[in-house]
DNA sequence: TTGAAAGCGCTAACAG
DNA sequence: CTGTTAGCGCTTTCAA
């Protein structure tokens, strides 16, 4: 910037106002162009840095998500790249597997973005609580609608009873196949709500437990588990899965041992990844509304970015049941 | 910063001496400790934009990306990710499937990254240049090797050939489905390895052209262009496809048309995404060398970024023939 | 071992 | 309309 201003003999001040088109500050016509024009002969790139710590918005937001895989991530990812890629406004993400609670008080030190979306991060209320305190405008989201900043919220309870109940209308063994156990400790809506249906409907639970180790997904370990199971316990006549990782672990394993869905087995998965569809046959989902997620969190973030001090807003959203093949649809 | 030393009565820059573990500069384990201290009473957090400012590396290296899905992309960021992860590094991910030259002679401009992966970008040897010359440490990866930059591609040729002598070995009848017009204009070494393949064979070649609007990956539209083409031209003994996602989409057309895979027609793609273990078939392939990309990579990029005047280093991998039932193996 | 001071490149009052 | 100036928060050379 200084030697375009040396070179048209000028202030750097003048230079800063045509390069950042200032509103109000009328520069007259002829030196806008002398210094356009002169940057572009330069080459002159800004700094972002130098902006940044000048006070300017970086127009950069960061996503951090769990991390890239299992497909369910990647189509977060991609809604989010959908809604915030046309903006002004750059999306950067950022993988937060191994984040512990200090990282997550320090993440806008990674770079200094406009602001930060945690995807069904383990947020502590502390590291809530810093953020705030610090002025990062943050947007998180996740199973249970939280009070403490912006979020948004997908409610599996209603979606995952109204599945169970679906397949309790056609068979009366419902298993629920999982990777956490069925005990107090799981704040998972999923559990509650299938042990909810099933007592309603007068019928025992049957939880497979299927740990595999990777968190979820795990594919070859969970058919193996399943595999396992059906040879000890007979096979359910109906299973409802964590999610679609489970339920196309499930089909292969049933497939292995010629039981066939649907016909003897229904199968109903959760996450409505892209891949169910394509199955034989096509597996039944509860569809996580990625794209409302996606726009929710980004117009309650641009509302905090605008005005720090607007009060908090949250969106609870309720995926739908994705009724095919496989849960004999 | 100015803070902890004022309130140690001492100077910022002993401050930032301790604070940045200074090899060399010994300062007395006393006021170290004093430092520390206060900085955590204070709450002391390191703004990154003045320290890089300031000449520091920011520890962030970016990786450029066509985009998010499909699902070849998920699992080349995963790759990167299991890659980088690990290390002082963090990796930001930024898509650019829109991004024009200029965007690319820019890109160091998102933030002051130590170094940028282009992950298959269209890159121009200006824009190369371009960087070259502000000093950006970049490795690229493609098909074709390129001269002007560090650079791992993966030489599709040979896999591709290998892929479809295979086909040859077994039926007569060999098409390709792909996205790209068969003419010169097509850079891809699919198809001149295709064709090679067929010449050679003395077969004649058949290509079938799905061009899907969304550069790869509409699997419904690809196939209901593959339902059109068996029922006008009947169905080829082998097909070879652009990729796993038209792998795919073929097999659910055949499916529909009760063709069965791999009794009446072979089916073999191109990527190795995880899918297509888990259909029925499984779906053969030729596996891209994720990890081997990302570790080459992240290797150069780490020379590049020690030491930013070393010679340029470039690398070719080769995919590998993943031969499952779709191909009758 | 510590302190003073000069930037890094840019923004934004404020005063002409 | 344009120039002067004071930072933004940190690093680093040089002296003490």
């Amino acid at each position: 910037m200084s030697d375009i201003a040396r070179r048209l003999n000028i202030s750097r001040a003048t230079v800063s106002y045509v390069l950042n088109e200032r509103p109000g500050e009328i520069i007259s016509e002829a030196t806008r162009e002398r210094v356009l024009q002169t940057a572009r002969e330069l080459g002159y790139r800004p700094n972002r840095a130098a902006q940044v710590l000048a006070g300017r918005r970086s127009n950069i937001v960061e996503l951090c998500i769990h991390s890239f895989s299992p497909a369910f991530y990647s189509q977060v990812l991609q809604a989010f790249e959908l809604e915030i890629g046309p903006t002004d406004y750059q999306l950067h993400t950022v993988t937060a597997r191994h984040w512990t609670q200090s990282d997550w008080e320090n993440v806008d030190r990674g770079w200094p973005t406009d602001g930060i979306i945690a995807f069904d991060a383990n947020l502590s209320d502390e590291a809530v609580a810093s953020l705030r305190r610090h002025q990062v405008a943050l947007v998180a989201t996740g199973v249970y609608p939280r009070t403490d900043t912006d979020h948004v919220s997908v409610d599996l309870y209603e979606a995952t009873k109204n599945a169970v109940e679906h397949l309790l209308g056609k068979k009366r063994r419902v298993a629920y196949l999982t990777p956490r156990p069925a005990n107090a400790a799981d704040k998972d809506p999923r559990y509650p709500a299938y042990r909810n249906a099933m007592l309603a409907a007068g019928q025992p639970e049957e939880v497979i437990l299927a740990i595999d180790g990777s968190q979820f997904g795990d594919r070859p370990a969970i058919s193996n588990i399943m595999r396992h199971y059906i040879r000890e316990h007979g096979c359910p006549e109906a299973i409802f899965c964590f999610n679609d990782e489970f339920s196309v672990a499930a089909l292969v394993a049933l497939r292995d041992q010629k039981i066939r869905v649907p016909e003897d087995v229904l199968l109903l998965g959760c996450d409505g990844i892209h891949e169910t569809a394509y199955h034989l046959p096509a597996l039944s989902t509860i569809q996580y509304p990625y794209a409302a997620v996606a726009q929710w969190a980004w117009e309650f973030l641009q509302q905090r970015i605008e005005n720090p001090e607007s009060p908090l807003q949250s969106a609870v959203l309720a995926p739908k049941l994705l009724l095919r093949a496989s849960s004999g649809d």
